[in-house]
RNA sequence: CGGGAUGUGGCUCAGCCUGGUAGAGCACAUGCUUCGGGAGCAUGGGGUCGGAGGUUCGAAUCCUCUCAUCCCGACCA
């Protein structure tokens, strides 16, 4: 492709409109261009680093037994009623009314389609397992897009659905999916971890998220530092605390705290640390009051106060003051645990804690040397809390780090929640009806030429993996204007096309300098210059992107130099086995 | 939906407070000079100042409404 034939329109200054650092290059680079909000059109640039993903994705998909579909993005609305989904989707679903008054909606996901696909056209278990997937635009009407690719409203995403007959079929499609998966990142050039994920509003028994590392990450995800555990917030896991030898007990007495309501101020009017203090929280959970103890150090991770305590996350908020007050007759600042009246839970760190503060019950008063068990009745104890870095890892004991991680796969389980929803049944062996076993399994196309570019950039623009570079070699002539220099890229150009790589050739009228910038910006992985050491020694120089070393060869010897390294940059991501 | 901000040529922005009929840089066109890290000079084209209404002799500027975009929060693959 020649340079001056593309429409590639680069941009010196940073759009206003652009925040993250992979927004503002692709704009800046010429690969998208914003519509309206959420919805971007993609350049020549753009879609051919998308078509690079999209490849891998297609070869790992075929490699783990998947086979591709195509499936409709306009669903009619008694499809998602059948699952329920209707009305639980939110106002993310896009709905609209047909001509006929048709209720339909546009596709965020493919569940319903599919799984009716599949129950009218799939009856016997001889059919099974089944794996299908596409790639293809949805439409998720965000309530806050932002951040370019990261966060659109329409999106460009791969889709994989299983139906297994039995329950170790849909774990080993699991696990392939898993492994595809691995393999489809790895290959992008990315790094990221696969991580522990609770299920949301897919539903389903287990799930696991692939999250490229960037500090720019949406999400905050806990990694260990020794083994390959690796959880999201929502899910990670506090490690069972460790017993401690029982101190002797103090009597407990009620002080005068006048004012001081937060746990900060409590802690520095008394002089003691936090740790040595337990906080009540209330809840309302369905609309009823629940009193959460936790160690003042600590926060509440709702996700697992939902599940400890069965209510949808949908379902459960902090409870306002006035709430506080209906429910335990006590102003906010100063509850405890001793004669609450409403349902209690307690963080299982309690359990190694004596001889702590709690509020009184009573405005303006605290108690001192309270204990469990011995004040007040241990309640359910539970993991309710947010990891943090003092913790240890819950498989191996090793140190946690906290991170940022940006989501660009997920993988679930879903087992029969939609075939049982919308009656998609096989006849097992037995000629027993059985509802199928299915798993869904979704990749952020798009999404995933963000996060690239959120870990792989410099001041100077885009540093792409090779894999999925929109170009594996930028050429640049720079001296369109000399006969000789011309010729030998031309040759170059024509030579390097021929043997199946992926050339721009910047034959653009344009001083060096733009030229070098440009090319920087745009991150092709390698750089070939014919210029004035060309003229003077006949030698061509290759400026690696990754590394930004500039290798000098003679013009003989340009396309051998050229094909090595990038076979031997393609070998840092391949996959295993 | 709550909080904050911004809409002026293709892009980045100044002008607004204190009303007097729109400006810079980049980009674009032409010419000359330049030519290894986003060139210089000259000339030129291009703007309903987001939209509607109002105040005023006069509105980019003041007032009201409205639309759009961005950021934070809630929410979410």
């Amino acid at each position: 492709m020649r340079f001056s034939q593309l429409l590639l329109p680069t941009l010196k200054e940073d759009p206003a409109e652009a925040e993250v650092i992979s927004h503002k290059l692709l704009l800046r680079g010429g690969f998208i261009r914003k519509l309206t909000s959420g919805v971007y059109s993609y350049l020549p640039l753009g879609l051919a680093a998308i078509r690079k993903v999209e490849r891998i994705v297609r070869e790992e998909m075929q490699r783990a037994g998947a086979q591709e579909v195509l499936l409709p993005m306009v669903q009619p609305a008694d499809l998602w009623q059948e699952s329920e989904r209707w009305t639980k989707y939110g106002p993310e679903l896009l709905r609209f009314t047909d001509r006929h008054q048709r209720e339909s909606c546009l596709g965020p996901t493919h569940e319903e389609v599919i799984t009716d696909l599949i129950r009218k056209t799939v009856h016997s278990y001889r059919n099974l397992p089944l794996n299908l997937y596409q790639i293809q635009t949805k439409f998720r009407d965000e309530i806050r897009p932002r951040f370019g690719l990261m966060r659109g409203r329409e999106f460009i995403m791969k889709d994989g659905y299983s139906f297994d007959a039995t329950n170790e079929g849909a774990n080993t499609t699991y696990q392939k999916m898993h492994e595809a998966y691995s393999r489809i990142f790895t290959r992008c050039g990315l790094a990221f971890r696969a991580v522990e994920a609770d299920t949301g509003t897919i539903g389903g028994s287990f799930s696991h998220e692939f999250m490229v590392l960037a500090a720019t990450g949406e999400d905050t995800i806990v990694v260990c530092q020794h083994c390959d555990y690796a959880a999201n917030m929502e899910k990670a896991r506090c490690q069972e605390p460790e017993p401690v030898a029982t101190p002797a007990l103090e009597a407990m007495t009620k002080v005068e705290t006048v004012g001081k309501k937060k746990v900060q101020a409590v802690c520095e009017f008394l002089q003691i640390p936090a740790e040595d203090l337990v906080k009540t929280l209330v809840y309302m959970a369905e609309d009823k009051p629940v009193a959460v103890l936790l160690r003042g150090d600590h926060e509440v991770q709702p996700v697992k106060l939902a599940n400890t305590l069965g209510v949808n996350t949908d379902h459960l908020r902090l409870a306002d003051d006035k709430e506080i007050f209906d429910a335990t007759g006590v102003p906010s600042g100063y509850l405890g645990p001793i004669g609450l009246k409403i349902p209690v839970v307690a963080d299982r760190e309690l359990t190694r804690m004596h001889n702590f503060v709690v509020g009184a019950n009573e405005k303006n008063f605290h108690l001192v040397n309270a204990n469990m068990g011995r004040d007040f009745p241990v309640p359910q104890v539970a993991d309710l809390r947010m990891v943090t870095e003092a913790d240890h890892c819950p498989a191996c004991g090793g140190a946690l780090t906290l991170t940022r991680g940006i989501e660009v796969g997920h993988i679930f389980k879903l087992g029969t929640k939609y075939s049982e929803s919308l009656k998609a049944t096989f006849l097992d062996a037995q000629g027993a009806e059985q509802p199928f076993i299915m798993g869904c399994y979704g990749i952020g196309v798009s999404r995933t030429i963000a996060a690239a570019i959120e870990q792989n950039h410099d001041k100077d623009g885009m540093i792409f993996p090779l894999p999925i570079a929109p170009f594996q070699v930028i050429l640049l002539n720079l001296s369109p204007k000399d006969a000789e220099i011309t010729a030998a890229s031309e040759g170059l150009y024509n030579e390097l096309t021929r043997l199946g790589i992926e050339v721009l050739l910047d034959d653009r009228d344009e001083r060096p300098g733009s030229k070098f910038k440009d090319a920087d910006l745009i991150g092709i992985p390698l750089r070939v210059m014919v210029g004035k050491s060309f003229s003077s020694e006949g030698a061509i120089e290759i400026r690696t992107r990754w590394d930004g070393e500039t290798h000098k060869v003679p013009h003989t010897e340009g396309v051998a130099a050229i094909r090595s390294l990038i076979a031997k940059e393609t070998q840092r991501f391949q996959a295993s086995n």
